[in-house]
DNA sequence: AGATTTGTTATAATAAAGATAGAACAGATT
DNA sequence: AATCTGTTCTATCTTTATTATAACAAATCT
């Protein structure tokens, strides 16, 4: 999987690094069960320090998406291993981007369709790479 | 209009103001026109710095939710004001929610469901206000 | 078994962000 | 004229983000 730092962005590295992750899990590119890189060797590709690694995998594992085997390594989890609080957390995250979103004039139409289209180009990439 | 501050949270104060301004306009409790108190009372109703109300007011004003008239005060922005870049924003922010909501296992249309209700929540307070 | 790799832990340093504080300025409002 | 407004400036403090070394012990590989 290929993943693309931009050092001067404001989103910090170690959320750039998760959040790509997440997104190659939902566009196929990486699967459950699957290991990712130590941070070590992640990071000497990556070109940034292990600790902003070992970071990001913590973030993810605090999401429940990962699994960390001490000294061992990281693997992707499976969707079953999924708690409640999950979807709890993602309504909070929603939330202030769907009220920022009908502010900005958008119509109950307009937002569905963003989201389906999103939604479907993860699905789309899923298909091609299954 | 009410506005809590918790000072625990790891999100930072200005954006807790910022998000709970952009709610009370998708809930109708404030209207484009409107204007907003000026920094040192509102800072002052709050208990917080005059100066992280004014980060607030310039992270609403650069969203161009709100304008700022300089030794005025803040107005509330008309949606046919917005740009945009103001829709290309909100995708990016979108994006890796609904990845993550994705990759936790829920379904196309648990999430229009999520999203629809979450529209429907503000529409109604939106009414009960007018 | 021995060497290597793994995440963990600890300490340290730097830079940026978030928040507060106080003060002064000049335009806008009353 | 007095007050209120956002603006600007300096300053301090805390937290977060990132990098840097180093050492440790469990897991893995050869």
């Amino acid at each position: 999987m290929i993943i693309r730092i931009e050092p001067e962005s404001e989103v910090p590295i170690y959320l750039q690094i998760a959040n790509q992750i997440i997104e190659g899990i939902a566009r196929g590119h990486i699967h459950p069960g699957q290991s990712l890189p130590s941070v070590r060797t992640f990071a000497a590709d990556l070109g940034i320090n292990m600790h902003t690694v070992n970071k990001s995998y913590h973030h993810l594992e605090q999401k429940g998406i990962i699994q960390i085997m001490p000294k061992s390594g990281a693997i992707i989890a499976s969707p079953q291993d999924f708690n409640e609080t999950s979807i709890t957390r993602l309504k909070d995250a929603f939330k202030p981007l769907i009220a920022e979103s009908l502010v900005v004039g958008m119509s109950h139409q307009q937002i569905q369709e963003l989201v389906t289209s999103m939604i479907e180009v993860f699905k789309n990439s899923k298909e091609e790479t299954q």
